[in-house]
DNA sequence: AAAAAAC
């Protein structure tokens, strides 16, 4: 099978023949002959199987006839992350580089100006994550009736994000008459749900089981002590021959730490999630695939989709609480057809998270040893129990009490002791702000005969840094946030409480 | 146990 024989144009072909490639992918043969005519398409495939270049070559050349209006784009191409939407827009470059084709990309977190001038211009090509399209189209900047085209990629992570409201709201702008083209790397029920709404007599195309991970991919378990985790990734970073390793993380907060650690241990890393700022995110991909830097810690935004030629090494740092995110995470590595090794570190109490992954992907995952680290033993479910209760410490300090969710009840919202309160107006208000901090648990009763004011203050006040602001984003409020002071609080500055008018402080003087 | 996405 050659692209000769799909139907493409000259122009395309001789883009792709200058890319290198000789032979289409199995998504690729049978999506495009369809796309071009005209046909709507649901596509089951995962990502790394060339799925991108099976929906863009083909669209460069169904395009290619007709000119774009101001403010009404010809084509919509949905993605769920910014770092995806910028792939498809290098996709749509490099096979469209012998046709005039205008392309806008809107992606939160940078400027809307250039967005606009280019929406304004007119594009063929728009490539969006629902909430900044969302945005502009709010702002009156784009007209969706002009659409012929619309691509739905990554449905299935889509709805695991909850941007499944967002494509429905997007889809009711959009004319029905239009082409759709609608990939997902599963289909369970809520996909196909939305696919049927989406989608008009579709031609299903299926590459690929989903849950299955490439042979190329050596892997290995490494079960160490939670504290042992980044010395074994250090030691395993040294003796591997690496080319470009990507280390992934459950939590922003660790990404960042074990990104520190490593540059603290002399290693070439930098960090990648969603907290850190747009301009940020892609230089540090753009740093990680010229080679710049080899060792990439990443959140989940990474698992899916990225397509980083010739990454030698997966490292999961955390065993990911979603089996189907193994196969995501290791599938960056050991791509069209390289050699590829994925290390997983579990610690003794990740065995059910384990098991999971070893179900779905239908083999054990051999266990390895690392030298220099104490190797340990997946604990079972009652063992697991055991031994963590025999580890829990008793709480020494209110700042190591956990507050409760603001709106959730979790504590009970009035301290035991505390006296009934006669509702009174005005004040009632403020009783509610404090009730989550007053009735944290082992809260002493609240006595000030015997404490000093700092000491109150400590007790009353003091929270665990850590537990404040984990999202540290701009106007982002996480719903536990520590105890947060309204208005003044307590404290009533003396120059409120001066009177206004001249001839008032006057009285005021004369009295004193 | 999380992450992602608009200002």
């Amino acid at each position: 099978m050659s692209f000769e024989e799909l139907g493409l144009s000259a122009e395309v072909l001789r883009a792709v023949a200058e890319s290198g490639y000789t032979e289409p992918t199995p998504i690729q043969a049978q999506a495009i002959p369809q796309v071009l005519r005209g046909r709507d398409v649901m596509g089951i495939a995962q990502t790394g199987t060339g799925k991108t270049a099976a929906f863009t070559m083909p669209m460069i050349d169904v395009l290619a006839a007709g000119r774009a209006k101001a403010r009404m784009p010809r084509s919509l191409i949905l993605e769920p992350t910014r770092e995806l939407a910028a792939q498809v827009a290098e996709s749509f470059e490099k096979y469209g580089k012998y046709h005039r084709l205008s392309m806008a990309l809107l992606i939160g977190g940078v400027s809307m100006e250039d967005q606009i001038k280019k929406l304004d211009r007119g594009v063929d090509v728009l490539i969006a994550t629902p909430g900044r399209l969302l945005d502009h189209h709010e702002r009156g900047r784009i007209m969706m009736s002009g659409i012929k085209v619309l691509v739905v990629d990554e449905a299935d992570r889509m709805l695991d994000m909850g941007f499944i409201p967002d494509l429905e709201r997007i889809c009711k702008l959009l004319p029905t008459n239009r082409q759709t083209l609608f990939f997902s790397a599963t289909m369970m029920p809520d996909i196909k749900r939305l696919a049927d709404a989406f989608l008009t007599t579709p031609v299903e195309i299926s590459v690929s089981r989903p849950s299955s991970t490439a042979t190329t991919v050596t892997q290995g378990l490494i079960i160490v002590e939670d504290a042992d985790k980044r010395g074994a990734l250090r030691n395993l970073l040294r003796t591997e021959t690496l080319n470009h390793a990507l280390i992934f993380c459950n939590r922003k907060r660790d990404v960042d730490i074990v990104g520190k650690s490593l540059i603290k241990h002399g290693f070439n890393a930098a960090a990648l999630h969603g907290d850190m700022v747009q301009s940020e995110r892609t230089a540090v991909l753009d740093r990680f695939r010229s080679g710049e830097v080899p060792i990439l810690v990443a959140s989940d935004v990474a698992a899916r989709g990225l397509d980083v030629a010739e990454i030698s090494h997966v490292f999961n740092f955390d065993v990911p609480i979603h089996a189907e995110d193994y196969v995501h995470r290791i599938g960056r590595t050991g791509r069209a057809g390289r050699e590829g090794k994925a290390y997983t570190l579990a610690t003794p109490y990740d065995a059910k998270f384990v098991r999971a992954i070893e179900d779905l992907i239908k083999q054990p995952i051999p266990r390895i040893v690392v030298e220099g680290v104490e190797a340990g033993e997946l604990l079972s479910d009652e063992q697991a129990k055991s031994r963590k209760r025999g580890r829990h410490k008793p709480v020494a300090t209110l700042s190591h009490v956990k507050l409760p969710k603001s709106g959730k009840d979790k504590a009970p919202r009035k301290a035991p002791e505390a006296p009934a309160e006669e509702p009174v107006r005005g004040r009632r208000r403020d009783e509610e702000e404090r009730a989550p901090r007053a009735a944290a648990p082992a809260a002493p009763p609240p006595s000030s005969t015997d404490r000093s004011g700092s000491e109150r203050y400590r007790a009353d006040f003091a929270v665990d840094r850590s537990e404040q602001r984990r999202d540290r984003r701009p106007g982002r409020r996480d719903d536990d946030l520590g105890p947060s002071v309204v208005g003044f609080g307590d404290h009533v500055p003396a120059f409120i409480l001066r009177p206004v008018y001249p001839e008032h402080r006057a009285a005021e003087e004369r009295s004193a």
